[in-house]
DNA sequence: AAAAATTAGATTGTATACAATTTATTTAGT
DNA sequence: ACTAAATAAATTGTATACAATCTAATTTTT
């Protein structure tokens, strides 16, 4: 690896950090006119999905999922109440935690969503195999990092 | 490829946005601790590292590269001036092009920049051929969004 | 059981991102 | 040459992201 001028460590095409950045941004601005349509940005969007996959989970279980904060989850959430695609409530048994469910129109919007993932895979000009690894190697990419 | 019930289209396991949108997000944030002693952000490392591969560019040029528009640009421009890391100047012979160039500070900056890559790669558990798989995959990624 | 440590969310502050619009400048079409 | 179209940056407005801090509630320790 040292056999090249220093130099070339900075390129940027020398980097994969640049394309896992860029692709990971290129990627939700794909989603954006089609989630246009339906009022709610990308990262709502995945907020969603959690939810449509298992309703009634904290935000703490969102977060785990999606690699967000409350930071960001807070104001996010709050979006989406008013909204009304959910809506909040405080575990009994556990006063710190926040559930979030679904409500009816929250659930209805999975049926307008279903379209839109066969469009994105169509503008991603991978075959399958690929795309199934790519999938891997970033799953692995992911992983590596929640030990540290 | 419709085999399965359609409620796992949307499963966020299935997506392959969503590893691409998470990994993007957490590799800059594995250069956090590192760029933070340098002062500088991680999309302004980006920048720089244009920048050093190749000085006195535009911010059309450096937007094409990064998939950045001046919206981005212009004020996280602003900071690297106020830091002292860049100048700009008009281009003469079109007024419109803002060309930016390194200063002394910012060309020396790089060489504090050459051990951050190798210190990330580590934190990355691929194998080489792993890597250079992903890398390809991802560019093969943005290209196709390209061309649309 | 009381104090200490931990945890879940909310809040604050800084820095992107990007669509849409605006302004200044340059180029193209006639 | 003159007008229309195009281009480069800057600006405006909205929505993330996340570190750091704060607050309230729950566990763990002693």
């Amino acid at each position: 690896m040292s056999y090249f001028n220093p130099d070339d460590t900075l390129k940027l095409s020398n980097q994969l950090c640049f394309p896992l950045y860029a692709s990971g941004k290129e990627i939700t601005r794909k989603y954006k006119p089609f989630l246009d349509k339906l009022g709610i940005t990308y990262t709502q969007y995945i907020v969603l999905m959690v939810l449509w996959e298992k309703d009634c989970v904290s935000v703490k279980e969102i977060g785990d999922k999606l690699y967000l904060d409350s930071g960001t989850l807070t104001p996010l959430l709050n979006k989406l109440l008013s909204k009304g695609y959910i809506s909040k409530k405080a575990l009994p048994s556990d006063n710190r935690e926040l559930i979030i469910s679904l409500t009816k129109k929250g659930l209805e919007l999975k049926k307008e969503a279903y379209a839109i993932p066969p469009q994105i895979s169509k503008e991603v000009r991978l075959t399958k195999e690929e795309a199934q690894e790519l999938y891997r190697l970033l799953y692995k990419v992911l992983e590596g990092f929640k030990d540290e």
